[in-house]
DNA sequence: AGCGGTTGCGCAAGCGCTTTCTCGACGTAC
DNA sequence: GTACGTCGAGAAAGCGCTTGCGCAACCGCT
């Protein structure tokens, strides 16, 4: 391994110097900066960037906390998010909580030990929550993604309740009035910003919310799968179902296909999150749209912003996520 | 920030004790153990994993360069690979290469700069590879994921060429004689495998290669669109076609949708990549689906046993994918 | 009492950089 | 010829850990 000390000697020059024209930190004459540069080049030299964030106290780094990694929408998530680092010269540190708050507050300190700039957290706790305890004790620049919940932080996400709600006022258009909810994880904020979502809608259009019909699919496929199959087998069944979000949108859909059920002839089915395959395959789901690599580019924007000056007013950025018709909730049905 | 020297000071004793301590490397009185433990507590020391990257010379950290984190395959890995390195309590640096040379090289050196213990990448290059060279020189160790080129390193993906042949036959199987390709980016390797087996599927069954019938999808959604409405205008167009990847399947899927004839009934369409959703949607896609998320934990695995014992022979993993023969091939067709 | 072997722990030298302090050489002005 | 500013660059002190070396204290033995 080469380490600056090699360039210095090559180059008759001392390691300050070589550190300072490797950074640009002080004028250096034209000539010997060449020959550090020569040296460099021949000696193939690379600085260590290890030993550079503990000189600087920065990594130029920054960690990534996702709430499940399985699920493409933190996939989606994750690219704008890299794509938006990594155009900044940052590094992307990942890692999974599995929607646990323990393995948050594990994945958060990790991070943070490894003294990441900032962090960008998908937390599964609403307040109080650790995570962002112990990241304000230890001053670490984070914002919140996804599922937001504080006001003191910076935090991107979408506008959940008015669009959940119009996804109900979509349906009661059709002239449905039974109308199921599949729910995500209950201690997510998230889940409850889209659960108020779809009882306000409910309301809005006059119709009463029914216990019956609201259902925790905890937020993944199969506890969705079983909701939905409780739903169907309900002594006076919903017509239209929502799912909260796209892995419970595909639990559904396996439950109706299970019962034998048509969608839309026979149930709608909407979702929260789209799919790039939604409008090529039968049926083709209606769906709130999410920006997602978006909210991942508008985070990271947020956190370097933060990162550079920690005194700034935390902000709070809600995307709007749009509407996509298509056959599942049966607007593009003839006959009723 | 509280350092070692404020533990050792508050415990009375030394630096070096509480590092003992902390790391068990050495034998320690239990009450000073109890002291130090103590003082670590009330102080919420926690150890600056830079500072003990750079005097251990290890991170215990691992690089990921994926060729396109925009493609769910990719997602799949990175969701295997991140359960597996944090399993082993090491931490996960994740790059995007875009399929790019240029841009591989470069996350490739960013992450090498980083001192990760060890990378794994899926290359977009064939031999001679720049990336692999340049790790070969730093003596980081390595594993190629998903794209394997090289018998000197260690790699793993899964069974291409068999594969696709069998893919082939399924089809000729069921009658089909004119059967089109939608391939991938030529300079991968995992590419060429599959071109290999979809000609030799062909020659199998005694068919000859019609250039006609083998395209260029470009690994991706769009191109893979277009090629397959070439193939679509031909004068004596496919009866079915096979894509290569998951992303030019959806492409594929696209543009016969846009063409107006319907899957299975006008034109077979089979898929290398399954998808979660594939059985519920129609047309219902047979796929030739890989066991991504194994692919990467066993490719996490072979790196950490290499990062232990750098002198080991290479080994190839080839995971075999599974045939699921669903609708889009008319395999379910009762008139043909 | 004297000796070798443990046991427990401190000292200090790194790890590979950054950055402050300092200093000589040189040019200009009087 | 002295005084002063400017320029260029080296010396050295960190950053927060790990670890090899060495030493005092204590043990059991003869």
């Amino acid at each position: 391994m080469i380490r600056m000390r090699d360039v210095a000697a090559m180059a008759d020059v001392s390691e300050s110097t070589v550190s300072h024209v490797l950074n640009g930190t002080r004028k250096v004459r034209p000539a010997t900066a060449e020959a550090v540069l020569d040296a460099i080049r021949t000696l193939g030299y690379e600085p260590n960037s290890v030993a550079q964030s503990l000189a600087r106290a920065s990594t130029r780094s920054i960690g990534v906390a996702l709430s499940d990694l399985a699920n493409h929408y933190c996939a989606d998530l994750v690219q704008g998010i890299e794509s938006a680092t990594s155009a900044h010269g940052y590094t992307l540190l990942l890692a999974d909580t599995h929607d646990s708050a323990k393995e948050e507050l594990q994945a958060v300190r990790e991070l943070q030990q490894r003294r990441v700039d900032g962090i960008l957290l998908a937390t599964t706790v609403t307040l109080p929550n650790e995570s962002l305890d112990y990241l304000e004790r230890n001053h670490t620049p984070v914002v919140l993604i996804d599922r937001l919940s504080s006001l003191v932080h910076d935090q991107v996400g979408v506008e959940n309740k008015k669009s959940t709600a119009q996804l109900v006022a979509h349906l009661v258009g059709l002239g449905h009035t039974r109308i199921g909810f599949i729910g995500g994880l209950p201690h997510i904020a998230t889940s409850n910003e889209r659960i108020a979502g779809y009882k306000t809608g409910l309301r809005q259009a006059g119709l009463t919310v029914d216990p019956d019909l609201l259902r925790d699919g905890g937020s993944r496929s199969e506890p969705a799968r079983h909701a939905t199959h409780a739903l169907l087998a309900l002594a006076n069944p919903p017509t239209a179902v929502i799912a909260a979000n796209n892995l419970m949108t595909l639990g559904a859909m396996r439950a109706v296909h299970e019962a034998g059920r048509r969608v839309p002839q026979d149930i709608a089915i909407v979702s929260f999150d789209d799919f790039e395959w939604a409008d090529i395959f039968s049926p083709r789901l209606t769906t709130m749209a999410q920006p997602t690599a978006e909210i991942g580019s508008r985070a990271v924007d947020l956190l370097l912003r933060r990162i550079e000056d920690p005194t700034r007013p935390p902000q709070t950025v809600r995307l709007k996520p749009e509407l996509r018709i298509r056959d599942s909730c049966g607007a593009g049905l003839r006959t009723r």
